[in-house]
DNA sequence: CAAATTCCGAGTAAAAAAGTAGGATTTTAA
DNA sequence: TTAAAATCCTACTTTTTTACTCGGAATTTG
């Protein structure tokens, strides 16, 4: 069980533009490197998120990418939509009438619970909120090594 | 952001041995007629579900297939473990080493969270609860159509 | 013994994921 | 005005995973 790259990579690169939210544009080579991502990959990853409206981009040298929201109003949900797709347990929930009749609605049910408890998380987590838990790590580590 | 099949058809068909818990043994083509899942495939599962220790086997005319555990001590986290493997939603949780340390700790508490809120889910749910649900609608849906 | 079943290991085709590449366009700044 | 740095766009390739298939051995029932 296994969720792709796609949607990891795309949250580390929005943290990385929420960490800038209000500064310059960001280059995907900038991000690539610091998040250690193929660069090619991360600028299809890119091109999703900005025909999904979720960054802007600023072309020409010194160009790069910014949030079109504050990271407060960007979930993780948000980012995960657009890049693995609506989450589909069972297409049960789509194509309803595939199912045998004996057991449709019993699976079906569990199906509908698990993605709705997903969802919410998904949906209940900001950009913001992982800012936040970057800064709190970041003072609390303050002084112990490099 | 999609569910393999396996742990899907795992589902269905525990749910199918949790009808008959008590009784015979179930054949895997009976199952594999009755949701509709191709039955080399389904002995595949079944083979796994068997080595760890989730159900058991009747070899043999009029053989089949029981649960091992009344359904409600068997979680969908159970079935799900054997067949999807554990949920991985970023790797960062097993070989911590490879991030860049700049984010390492931020995104990593993300996806501790949303695991462990879908962990949560999958634990607290048994197949006696699919059973429940599945018996409550035969209820609820007595004398409508066919 | 014949039929029904599990058991086991191997193989395969299709789909999805992940990554690569080349070149056009836009903008900055020297 | 030109070179460099970036986005933009489309297509291709490789690798991995998924889903499924197959053949035959072993076991049990009637």
């Amino acid at each position: 069980m296994k969720l792709s790259t796609r949607g990891r990579y795309g949250v580390k690169a929005m943290f990385e533009l929420a960490l800038h939210y209000g500064g310059d544009p960001v280059s995907i080579k900038e991000i690539a490197e610091r998040q250690n991502i193929s660069e090619y990959y991360l600028e299809q990853l890119f091109a999703s998120l900005r025909k999904a409206g979720l960054i802007k981009s600023v072309r020409g040298s010194k160009g790069g990418y910014i949030l079109s929201r504050p990271p407060k109003e960007i979930t993780i949900a948000d980012i995960f939509g657009v890049l693995e797709g609506p989450i589909e347990i069972s297409d049960c929930i789509t194509q309803e009438m595939n199912c045998s009749r004996i057991n449709y609605c019993a699976t079906r049910i569990l199906w509908l619970k698990i993605s709705n408890s997903i969802n919410e998380i998904l949906n209940s987590t900001t950009l913001q909120d992982v800012v936040n838990d970057y800064n709190s790590l970041q003072e609390k580590t303050k002084g112990e090594g490099e």
